[in-house]
RNA sequence: GGGCGAAUGGCGGAACUGGUAGACGCGCACGACUCAAAAUCGUGUUUCGCAAGAAGUGAGAGUUCGAUUCUCUCUUCGCCCA
């Protein structure tokens, strides 16, 4: 008997499905559209993209075995950063760099035997991509949804040049290490907070998305119930009023500062000051996070105004410009409580202001005052006149509002803390964004017929700074006869990301971006799969997206992009240091007994081993996909992936895990290899054993198929084999055994597709194997365990026809003795019956 | 600091709506085959105990005839937001 050899198996049906078995059937069939988050050609796929892959290749080749027309398309999400970074490290063309990584990654997931529809690729740094997406800008545009405005970024004053927010570590450059600064830039936004109460209320009918990730939407969108409040202000000709937004109304009472934006129009007053230029300048050495902002050192720049506490009269305040306040919340002041918000009270600190003790916690008197620390919690009001005694915050802010709309002193106002997307990117490998500027600096629509706007190809990439800047040529360009110049900013790659799901379904459509007779079929998604690291964004973005595409479309009838939602856990794997601290990757480390780990290249150094972390080539502890596959092929890859844990949770890799399922796959081949002489021999008998497990095998498949519990699929991988390798041992053929056991083939095909495939056309099924029922009444056994168990603990167990009653459970445990022992001496006053599972028995 | 989640053998993990805790795999031990080893196969494997038995799902309480599952408090870890 020979070996399984998955090199010429696996090659084998690769190349049979690349031909011919992905195409897509018409549309007459119901459909099931299964996505994976798209990759980043970064060079070779790793383990994270193996086991997103898998889960949905599973799901992908189930659905299609069970007459599901399924859509299981892939592409590449080939802007960013890195192919920049490579072009400007190695001087290399980053379109170039990207197709290459393309098609070594492609390759890749060949190999693993992923039913892809190769047909439908799309990849984003095609200008037969981006081509749709400037279109789909422009519509935007004139939606109104797409505006330009000046906003802050993170400036690297070392590298020059713009910073993402991830880019910032520690409010330093990642690269160069300076210190970052704001700076202003004309930027393009989207309108995103046009759907903030949409994008809120609909994630209540998402009810297939994990609550985990609604919450997380929940909160970054932010909805806060608050006030407007006008403070009338003493001391300036110029300006008699402040508008200030709180969500906490009720500590107005304990109001001892109004703090400004720089940016704030008032600002303008102090154009001329040198000191308040000083201070902008001193602002603006803080980046843009909240985090920055949060943890830098609270200043102020103290004006001669005085703002009214429009509760109390007689009360006036000094209002400053203060670094913490940001423009972009609220209206860009807001008023001070030290006593009771932790900024303000460091802002107080500092500049000796007075801390006003307006909310006691529960259980202290109403002498208590804030010290050393400000109380942000709930309690109760003191000091505050009329609001004195109510709870806080429900009582104490619904009163406060009541009492400001009353007086005319504000209104109540919804707050959402979702800012709009600003898109802009000052970088080259994006897509261009459709714009240019006339001789006044107005933007001007590229017209349609002119598009795409595609990037030119750069030779030389500078140190610094946006490339395009300097692509004169490319830069100049008439539109509408009129001399105009070219935007030099590119699209941030989330917006690629944004509706490449609605592409897929017309991917080769070249006038435009989907077809709406499309859409309507294969949208929403059925099932999305992938890291839980985009939870936010790139799902929101998406949201907003087919939201923004909605509004004034009527060939256009979707909300939802994605109806079910599945984020799997990452790969993780040991981490080892040598003695200097340096990381060791685990091809650099053996171990004889799995306890004691050696440096590989001087074997009497000890290795430290570290905790097991998700796969990262910074601590090296990475395993190559491409190796895996070569050394142990595609099937027990992805079988390995999927075993050890549940697909939603962090899986660690393991040379020995990897290993068994390589041997599974071995001997599965060999007991296969011996049901199918088993097959060819007389048969007379129907074993009812095999239609009962087979039957159970399934329904336990389907069960976990459904619910996303995957490594509970290959425990019955392994109890199929025990089951049949002990058949195959007893050297009989019955009725039913060719049959059950093809059935339960197919069942494994969505795992291990080559092997299983091999198998079935062994077993002379043909192609077109579908996905078998399960009949029920093999499922339902005729006889069933009792436990019996006295004073709530089990003692015995018997095993009694289904349906029994409880007088003869009683009568069989009775004739059986079984519990005698326990009953000397005492007696039965209580018993409590479950039909077919318990008999608790309460004994005095 | 706030929100969410998790904790089960030596390890990864099972356990449907409260009803036999530890499925399945890894590791380990013993045995078979072998001159020997690897590979393979078989048996065993929660802990303590020779045994009968007892204890046992992070800790402590509670509800219940019965709790890994429900409630409360705490500890540790993880993720997200600040």
């Amino acid at each position: 008997m020979d070996r399984y050899n998955f090199k010429i198996v696996e090659a084998k049906w690769q190349k049979k499905w690349d031909s011919h078995e992905q195409k897509i059937s018409k549309k007459n069939k119901k459909k099931f559209y299964c996505l994976e988050m798209f990759p980043y050609p970064s060079g070779n796929i790793h383990m994270g993209h193996v086991r997103n892959y898998t889960i949905g290749d599973v799901l992908a080749r189930y659905k299609k075995l069970q007459g599901y027309n399924v859509l299981h398309p892939m592409g590449w999400d080939s802007f960013g950063m890195p192919a920049e970074n490579a072009a400007r490290q190695n001087n290399l063309s980053p379109k170039k760099w990207t197709e290459e990584n393309i098609k070594i990654m492609k390759n890749q997931l060949k190999q693993l035997g992923f039913s892809l529809d190769w047909d439908k690729e799309i990849s984003t740094c095609s200008p037969e991509y981006y081509k749709h997406q400037q279109k789909l800008f422009l519509d935007l545009y004139d939606k109104g949804l797409v505006y330009r405005k000046e906003s802050y970024v993170n400036w690297d004053p070392v590298d020059n040049t713009v910073l993402a927010n991830e880019q910032v570590v520690d409010g330093k450059g990642w690269r160069s290490g300076a210190i970052v600064e704001r700076k202003k830039l004309n930027q393009w936004f989207f309108k995103i907070s046009h759907f903030s109460e949409e994008l809120l209320n609909d994630l209540e009918n998402l009810n297939e998305w994990p609550d985990k990730v609604k919450t997380m939407q929940k909160n970054w969108i932010g909805k806060s119930y608050g006030c407007e409040i006008e403070f009338k202000i003493e001391g300036s000709k110029q300006i008699d009023s402040i508008k200030c937004y709180t969500t906490r109304p009720d500590t107005l009472f304990g109001f001892t500062f109004l703090a400004l934006s720089v940016d704030h129009p008032l600002s303008k007053l102090y154009e001329n000051d040198e000191n308040f230029f000083k201070f902008k300048d001193k602002c603006s050495k803080t980046g843009t996070t909240e985090e920055s902002i949060a943890q830098a050192e609270k200043i102020g720049f103290k004006t001669d105004l005085l703002a009214i506490n429009p509760f109390d009269k007689n009360s006036k305040v000094p209002v400053y410009f203060a670094n913490f306040v940001l423009m972009d919340y609220g209206f860009g002041a807001v008023f001070g409580c030290p006593a009771h918000d932790q900024r303000d009270f460091d802002f107080a600190k500092k500049y000796n202001l007075e801390i006003k003790t307006v909310v006691k916690p529960f259980g202290e008197n109403n002498k208590y005052v804030v010290k050393n620390e400000p109380h942000t919690g709930p309690g109760i009001m003191i000091n505050s006149k009329f609001l004195n005694d109510l709870s806080v915050p429900d009582q104490s802010i619904s009163e406060a509002i009541k009492f400001i709309e009353k007086n005319n002193y504000g209104k109540k106002k919804i707050n959402y803390r979702l800012k709009d997307w600003g898109i802009s990117r000052q970088r080259y490998w994006g897509c261009p964004i459709p714009i240019a500027y006339d001789e006044n600096n107005e933007p001007v629509k590229v017209p349609e017929n002119q598009l795409p706007v595609s990037l030119p190809e750069i030779d030389k990439f500078s140190s610094d700074g946006n490339p395009l800047d300097n692509q004169l040529q490319w830069k100049s360009v008439v539109i509408n006869g009129k001399k105009c110049t070219r935007e030099t900013d590119t699209l941030d790659t989330f917006v690629d990301s944004s509706w490449y799901f609605l592409r897929f379904c017309s991917a080769n459509n070249q006038k435009i971006p989907f077809d709406s007779e499309d859409i309507k079929y294969w949208l929403p998604v059925d099932q999305y799969i992938g890291g839980v690291e985009h939870a936010i964004l790139h799902l929101l973005y998406s949201r907003f997206f087919v939201r923004a595409i909605n509004l004034k479309n009527e060939n256009f009838d979707l909300k939802e992009p994605f109806k079910g939602l599945f984020t799997q856990g990452m790969v993780c794997h040991q981490t080892y240091k040598d003695k200097n601290n340096n990381w060791l990757s685990p091809e650099e480390v053996i171990s004889s007994d799995n306890k004691n780990f050696f440096v590989k290249n001087n074997p009497n150094e000890y290795v430290k081993v570290g905790p097991s972390e998700s796969m990262s080539k910074s601590k090296k502890n990475t395993i190559d996909p491409g190796k895996m596959i070569a050394a142990y092929g595609a099937d027990a890859v992805r079988l390995f992936i999927l075993s050890d844990s549940p697909p939603e949770k962090d899986v660690q890799w393991s040379e020995s895990g990897m290993t068994s399922a390589y041997k599974f796959i071995q001997k599965f081949w060999i007991m296969n290899e011996k049901i199918y002489t088993l097959i060819q021999k007389n048969k007379k008998n129907r074993n009812n054993q095999l239609d009962v497990f087979a039957n159970q095998s399934i329904n336990k498949i389907n069960i976990s198929l459904e619910k996303f519990r995957y490594n509970i699929i290959i425990a019955v991988f392994h109890e199929i084999y025990t089951f049949f390798s002990k058949l195959a041992e007893e050297d009989k053929n019955y009725i039913n055994l060719k049959e059950n056991y093809n059935n339960i083939l197919i069942t494994m095909l969505p795992v291990i597709p080559h092997i299983v495939s091999e198998c079935l056309i062994k077993m002379g099924s043909s192609d077109k194997v579908r996905w078998p029922n399960v009949e029920d009444k093999y499922l339902q056994e005729t006889s069933t365990n009792i436990v019996i168990q006295i004073n709530g603990k089990k003692r015995s167990i018997i095993t009694l026809a289904k349906g029994s009653d409880e007088s003869t459970v009683l009568k069989t445990i009775e004739e059986k003795k079984l519990i005698d022992k326990y009953l000397l001496g005492k007696k039965i006053f209580k018993t409590i019956y479950i039909q077919d599972r318990i008999i608790n028995l309460i004994i005095k």
